[in-house]
DNA sequence: TTGATATCATATTAAATTAATATGATATGT
DNA sequence: ACATATCATATTAATTTAATATGATATCAA
């Protein structure tokens, strides 16, 4: 009997917009440096205690944004992560798109290399065009600056 | 030894708001049955052939457009599928809803169910309602009929 | 100089999802 | 009766996700 002939995939996988623990935790990890910054280095250790998240996945998304240059590490006792710039310096976006690859709801939006032959009678391409606008619009006007305030109003309304 | 204890996971897998093929399929075949219909039904093998589409694919998803009431049964030869609505009734966003399950950009958004207990501490869910809120906007004032308008102004554009 | 501490690096894993293919049953018009 | 189409469900390979596991490397402090 001929082998089952399977999953001749034609369609690329999908690179998924949806946003996974990765981008939300590197957003979780970056504003906890920057409510907890008092000059001196911040442990993963303790990001993780706080976040309640598990410090060995910590690591491998902060190494992430070390290589990237958004933060700054210090190895050894008393070492830890430093931002390497101010909070308005960050947008939400280039957090996303560097821990989650892309932001771009379908594959053929990111690049040429994924796009597809039907191009040209393809009409939905044009929604999945404003579904992305909109979505760069937000997270690209979004800062880690604007967490910390929605934070410190969020703190303040529990006060008052 | 002790076999190793994986995958104990905290965070519920992500429902997934890029969309997939089922999505993407599913609009394509709803527009090709408004571009097609002649008031006669519509075969699954003829859409497959102009859409480049498994067939058999198309019949798990027009299955669930059926089930849902958003096109119509009938079986035997000269059998098929016919729209239920007229375009103009069928938004992107319930299509879509319907074949990938949700469009939440975060699963906390979906339900009660899903709501995670960091709640009170999270700020970054001020920016997945943002997102929601924008993605929501966009497919809910879309719908087949702007699929057919988008596909007609193309194919004027090529005749001029 | 010797630890303790923290980052750095990579391998491994279970569960889930995706995008189909496979197989066959059922209804219906000619 | 028979071809044609929908209907239903099982199976599959590839990939992704969310971690855990293991250990190496650098550095401060005693």
């Amino acid at each position: 009997m001929i082998p089952a002939m399977f999953a001749g995939r034609k369609e690329r996988l999908v690179i998924n917009m949806m946003i996974s623990t990765k981008g939300r935790y590197a957003l979780r990890l970056l504003l906890d440096m920057a409510l907890n910054n008092t000059g001196d280095p911040v442990r993963i250790k303790d990001i993780a205690v706080r976040q309640d998240i598990s410090d060995k996945y910590l690591e491998q998304i902060v190494s992430i944004l070390n290589k990237a240059g958004f933060v700054r590490s210090i190895r050894g006792p008393q070492g830890g992560y430093l931002l390497t710039k101010n909070p308005e310096q960050y947008t939400v976006g280039e957090i996303l798109r560097l821990t989650e690859g892309s932001l771009a709801p379908v594959s053929c939006l990111e690049d040429e290399v994924n796009q597809c032959e039907r191009q040209e009678d393809c009409v939905t391409v044009i929604l999945w065009k404003k579904l992305n606008y909109a979505i760069n619009d937000i997270v690209d006007h979004t800062t880690l600056a604007d967490l910390v305030e929605w934070h410190q109003r969020k703190i303040d309304n529990y006060i008052i």
